[in-house]
DNA sequence: TGTACATCAGTGAACGCGCGTTCACTGATGTAC
DNA sequence: TGTACATCAGTGAACGCGCGTTCACTGATGTAC
């Protein structure tokens, strides 16, 4: 067991600290604001040690990338199951957004990081499905789904980029609720619709 | 009248054309890869003269900003005048994402410049008024008009970061058409439909 | 239980680079008389 | 028409900075015997 004291020339678990230092520093300052050293020295390390986890900074930027995916295909499921309501897999869109801002932020500028790691595509994919509703999404359901998807990717975009006026308010789960319901998707895709409570 | 032969020491309206260069070098690389010395190479300067006439590089994301709002303020209030229908407002915030990207880029990253600027405020007013329709619009317009931004916006943003699905298609602005349809729009703000060629 | 050795994890210094900003300057143009 | 002078437009060099990457190294851990 190492000594408490003094800290342990090995961390234990630096990629994982790291990885979090990174979604702190993209927290505060943007994508743009996030260096190598910088992470490094937000987690007490060299900056080498981040090189060395991360081979480069597009290995970094594409560890936060993959953690989005998973982290928001997670959520997506989890509110189809727990509500089993399209409109509840948008809201939770937002709130992901708006939670994770950083990984969002990284996920959807590809240019940022190895967008064709297999990884990447895997967890994506994943995201897609919860999105469209189906693996194979038959026209219908890409329109719509596109729809759906574009309706609260860009309600999330807007809505972090502080872009909407105020007079939609501070909460944007419900204005993610609200402007789902101008949505027209047909019954079959639907799921159990919550606004009407049934 | 100067020499033709030689490249005069006055260019005549270079701020104009480090405009210019500026959105190339954005169109190429994206906002991350503009610098006020990458400018001023592809317009043939020193790198001081750009500092010269934007005062500095937030300065020159300023200047990009404001004519993409105005720009864009532009194309919508003409899609209105010629079309009178709601949607095709929509394809035309799409058709300028595509075909303005660098602007659009810049535009929706307000840290990239002084988003507080006086022109910047009045040509995003006159966007917003295109989008809502209204300068004071009320809970039910502000809620649809939202619902429109959010759902041609992602539209844009999906697009331009390439993370839609191939099955899609190529072509962005029929996308927006076909989206625009499942939006519930109040009759008295849809204008004449030209879906249904009334 | 000990010992040699391989491997892993992290360090610190060095490199070359492009950057934004500043500043004294010079070339060109406009204007007052 | 000419001349002096102010102003505008653009230059070139210099500055200090943070960066990504590389590399020889060292400390710590694990493993074979």
């Amino acid at each position: 067991m190492p000594a408490a004291a003094a800290r342990p020339y090995h961390h234990g678990d630096l990629r994982r600290a790291l990885l979090r230092a990174a979604v702190e520093t993209i927290g505060d300052g943007g994508p743009a604001a996030m260096s190598l050293r910088a992470v490094a020295r937000r987690a007490g390390v060299s900056h080498a040690a981040a090189a060395y986890h991360f081979g480069d900074k597009a290995g970094l930027l594409t560890a936060v990338a993959i953690e989005g995916y998973q982290l928001l295909a997670g959520e997506l499921e989890q509110a189809w199951a727990t509500h089993q309501a399209y409109a509840e897999v948008g809201v939770a869109y937002v709130r992901f957004a708006v939670r994770h801002r950083a990984h969002f932020e990284v996920m959807y500028q590809p240019e940022l990081y190895r967008a064709d790691d297999p990884e990447v595509l895997a967890a994506r994919a994943a995201t897609a499905v919860r999105l469209y509703g189906t693996a194979r999404p038959d026209p219908g359901q890409l329109a719509v789904g596109t729809a759906a998807w574009s309706l609260m990717h860009g309600l999330a975009m807007l809505w972090l980029d502080g872009n909407l006026p105020p007079q939609v308010g501070s909460d944007p789960e419900a204005v993610a609720r609200t402007i789902a319901g101008y949505l027209e998707v047909p019954p079959e895709l639907r799921g159990r619709d919550i606004r009407r409570g049934r």
